[in-house]
DNA sequence: TTAGGGTTAG
């Protein structure tokens, strides 16, 4: 036998070639009682050096057994020391369901699913008389969803039928759970059925399944069930139905959810509050959610994060970054997601040098190599009017998945390189699968190089083949195609008798084609259509406007301030526009200044809108 | 098992 001494960190360096028996009764300990005893305690105390001494005691006295090796692996996951776990656990030369468990659970629970998954494989099955216990066919469960293995899960749920481990609630709820994560909900509703009662943890595994696979009518099912026969929903439960209400946009009852949390003192959890935060925000109530974000008593990383984003989803992009910096004086330190939020608003301002600031920021703190954070980055630097740096990034990014290949595309569009986008396309399509958005791009550069037929081919065939259904934005690219061609008509056409549900951009698209190209009857005509649609938008009447003067409808631009009127919309930032449309006609000569002061009268100039000189040298 | 992010037409 050969005992390496002094034993490392008093830790067993063992000592492969010993012949065993490892594992020895006990006796120097005064019972196995005492050592047991200990460790329990060590372990609740979370004192790692008093359980490596023990450890090193027992190995010393050949005392260790299947036990106590058991509790000292519990005791090194606890610790969150699993590489001692697993070197203790590779030594034994006996486990059993609880070794194999204690180590398991402290790789699921420390985010390693694979690793618990690979320590099962590595069990001789022979050592788990009658195979894994219902604790570990959970952790196993715990672990396939982690990971979508749904073949494995498959025969976890075979076993628990064989063993009769399925009646034990946890298992069924960890069946249920598997399931719901790995494959269609109707597996997971099989499992439902078996569960007596109503069982909160099933229903929050139900509820979050529907919501990830989209089907919120059987979501919101389940929230009714919830509310009629669970009296105490938990933490996760609350979490769930605000997605619920998030998604649905049910304002009625986010509003109830979020005043019963409030009322009932439940404890807002910083999950829940976070949820809140994201809730009023994705709604487009930026000052519900802000307000409840001030009102949160705990607040992470995360929370700030989500309210960052909120203000930028809804255009407040200084509010977003001067909260990245108040994060940061409170002591959070920002992830690779706050990066990429603080990036989105520059990106929102064209912020070009504040932008480079935290591209350099999110390099010293090693973000930078974060696909999400290059991917801001990108956004960001074509935003701000710099391809090259997008370019730069792009290509200096370690990995592609398909959202950076979508925001480069985008970007070449964007800046008019439509040869660039479509190459990047097609290389692309070497290692990605194209998405809805990568279409939208690569139509969007049809679009600017004016390839109809190239277009009207990826639209009716090319996406058909990779099974994607044109949505609205990407037939709204083949009218810019058609109006960027000249082709006022055939879009017209194109808009009248595609069965598509057109909205306000596509229709302004072609407004906008009729004024540039001087169409000023299907102009007109379209114009109508535009307005009925939406009375309220300042843009239509900014182009309509526009259109008039160009066309020296003096009629026309004063029958559109009428309108405006009547629509009282002078709060629009269009209005200074109609201001400019008819000084573009005084400039042009073709209203008098008898006109123009008739016009001031109507709509009083800004003095930044009388300098006529810049408006000439505007190019107009 | 619960919260936040990055790509979308004019």
């Amino acid at each position: 036998m050969t005992v390496r001494r002094p034993y490392a960190n008093g830790f067993a360096l063992l000592i492969h070639s010993m012949p065993s028996p490892l594992f020895q009764p006990a006796q120097a300990f005064a019972s196995r009682r005492n050592s047991v005893d200990l460790l329990k305690m060590f372990t609740e105390t979370r004192n790692l050096n008093l359980g490596k001494a023990i450890n090193a005691h027992l190995i010393r006295a050949f005392q260790l057994d299947l036990i106590q090796a058991n509790y000292l692996i519990n005791l090194y996951v606890k610790c969150g020391q699993l590489h001692l776990a697993r070197r203790l656990f590779d030594i034994m030369p006996e486990r059993n369901n609880v070794s194999g468990n204690a180590l398991m659970a402290g790789y699921f629970q420390a985010g390693f699913p694979l690793e618990a998954l690979g320590v099962f494989k590595s069990m001789d099955l022979s050592q788990l008389s009658g195979g894994p216990n219902e604790y570990m066919l959970t952790t196993l469960l715990a672990s396939c969803a982690e990971v979508r293995a749904l073949e494995e899960g498959r025969q976890c749920h075979d076993h628990a039928l064989k063993s009769g481990l399925v009646s034990h609630s946890y298992v069924r709820n960890a069946l249920l759970h598997m399931y719901s994560k790995c494959s269609g909900m109707e597996d997971a509703l099989q499992v439902f059925r078996t569960i007596p009662g109503f069982d909160i943890l099933a229903l929050n595994s139900m509820l979050n399944g529907f919501l990830e696979h989209g089907q919120l009518n059987y979501a919101m099912e389940v929230v009714s069930g919830m509310v009629k026969e669970v009296a105490r929903w938990d933490h996760i439960s609350y979490v769930a139905v605000l997605g619920l209400c998030t998604d649905s946009k049910d304002l009625n009852l986010g509003r109830q959810i979020h005043s019963q949390i409030l009322r009932r003192g439940v404890e807002f959890s910083v999950f829940a509050g976070s949820a809140i935060v994201d809730m009023y925000g994705k709604w487009g109530d930026v000052k519900s959610s802000r307000r409840a974000f001030d009102g949160l008593l705990n607040k992470n990383v995360v929370s700030w994060t989500a309210v960052m984003a909120i203000c930028a989803q809804n255009g407040c992009f200084e509010e977003a970054l001067k909260l990245f910096l108040e994060m940061q004086l409170v002591g959070f330190r920002p992830t690779e997601f706050t990066y990429a939020v603080a990036l989105n608003a520059c990106a929102g301002l064209s912020a070009l040098k504040n932008g480079d600031a935290l591209n350099a920021h999110a390099e010293k703190s090693g973000y930078k190599e974060h696909l999400t954070v290059g991917i801001a980055l990108i956004n960001m630097y074509s935003k701000s009017g710099s391809i090259d740096d997008a370019k730069r990034v792009f290509t200096s990014m370690p990995h592609h998945d398909i959202i950076s290949w979508n925001s480069i595309i985008t970007a070449y569009s964007h800046h008019g390189l439509a040869n660039e986008a479509l190459e990047a396309f097609h290389e692309m399509l070497k290692e990605e699968v194209p998405t809805y958005v990568t279409f939208v791009g690569v139509l969007s550069a049809c679009a600017h190089l004016g390839l109809v037929d190239e277009g009207f081919y990826y639209l009716n065939h090319f996406m058909r083949e990779v099974g994607i259904r044109p949505g609205v934005e990407h037939y709204t690219c083949m009218v810019a195609m058609l109006c960027r061609a000249g082709l006022l008509d055939e879009a017209d056409g194109f808009m009248r008798y595609t069965c598509v549900d057109w909205d306000i951009v596509a229709w302004r698209t072609l407004l906008s084609a009729c004024q540039v190209h001087r169409n000023y009857g299907l102009g007109q005509k379209v114009g109508e259509h535009v307005l009925k649609l939406d009375p309220d938008d300042g843009g239509t009447y900014i182009l309509l406007s526009n259109m008039y003067a160009k066309a020296n409808r003096w009629d026309g631009v004063v029958n559109i301030r009428k309108l405006m009127r009547e629509k009282d919309i002078k709060k629009e930032p269009g209005v200074s526009w109609i201001q400019t449309a008819i000084l573009k006609m005084v400039v042009c000569g073709c209203v008098d200044n008898h006109e123009k002061r008739k016009s001031e009268k109507l709509a009083p100039l800004p003095s930044y809108n009388l300098d006529a000189s810049v408006l000439l040298r505007s190019g107009f």
